[in-house]
DNA sequence: AAAATATAGTTTATACCTAAAATATTCAAC
DNA sequence: GTTGAATATTTTAGGTATAAACTATATTTT
């Protein structure tokens, strides 16, 4: 059943070419995030027949019981205006949240949990803790803080450059 | 131009309530993932007019000259068979890779790169290489390698329970 | 206040990705 | 050697994601 195989095969080029550091670093990544999120998209679906944007979404509202305008979610979900749109239309078929007028703009409206979506994410939220805990179950508790400042490091380089590239002329980025 | 929005403030509940660390170490994670991936697929897009998915198809042939199976792919790539068949016709159609038979099973092939598409692949690859270098260019090499060390953990326990969570009951699992 | 511009959100076209069903071939057992 | 199970790949149906075009409202400029 187990393969061992995984992205970090996808190093190219011969098995004794060098490889920098960081692309050997990338892949680990790479792969360690998708095997938990696989995890837990699998676990969502079959114990709450959701899926993880429809989770994720329903996590901002909760953590902003005065709800979040499209804008706003899309930014902190990372993901397009157009994407948030369909998720949202979605949960307010299933009367999950709700579209609130707010007065003095009509283009906007803020998003909302309603009683029922509340409810059905406090579920899932329990759950989900678990599972993310279990997840990194094979990790000492120091060995979870050293992971977690480094990755700081690397968030931080990461916010900074997203902010600067665009200005970046084509040739220099190659 | 900056927001610091991001996924971390998936974090549910109100501010003041405990959230394990795991929990905050996995939105951390997953943001970083997210958005050095976000970068490479658009410079994917903008200089080489390519997808990810595709750029890492052909990574995997690059590495396995003699070709691989659809199965194969899949395994490696860790997404689905019919996924790797829409990405391959794609490849295919623009006579990057190719389909070829392997007697003895007239069920499988082998799929190979093309000349055009070894050399598209080399070109992209140097490209790809330089964009990883500077997306961890924060960290020092002791912290490149102290984080890939403790990455292997996670992937380690992550790949263990992978193979062990198809036995797993709905009830335990909460 | 009219024109120009910016902002908020949706729509469109397209690619990605999955799970499950379908097809085709091979292998194993009798 | 035919039945039955296993393997390899594709197809199907539907959710997820993007960039770019579009609609509608708000703001700024003149």
């Amino acid at each position: 059943m187990t393969n061992n195989l995984d992205l970090e095969a996808r190093l190219h080029g011969t098995a004794h070419s060098e490889h920098p550091q960081e692309l050997r670093l990338w892949l680990r990544l790479l792969t360690c995030t998708q095997l938990i999120e696989k995890q837990i998209r699998t676990e969502l679906r079959v114990h709450f027949d959701t899926t993880l944007p429809r989770f994720d979404l329903m996590a901002q509202l909760e953590r902003n019981p005065d709800g979040l305008k499209m804008n706003d979610l899309s930014r902190r979900m990372m993901v397009s205006g157009g994407n948030i749109t369909g998720i949202t239309d979605q949960l307010v078929n299933e009367a999950l949240v709700e579209r609130v007028v707010v007065d003095g703009d009509r283009r906007s409206y803020r998003v909302k949990l309603t009683e029922k979506g509340h409810a059905s994410f406090a579920e899932m939220a329990a759950a989900h803790e678990n599972w993310i805990v279990d997840a990194f179950a094979g990790l000492k508790a120091t060995d979870l803080s050293a992971l977690h400042k480094l990755l700081g490091q690397v968030k931080q380089h990461a916010m900074n450059a997203k902010d600067t590239v665009k200005i970046t002329p084509k040739e220099d980025a190659l």
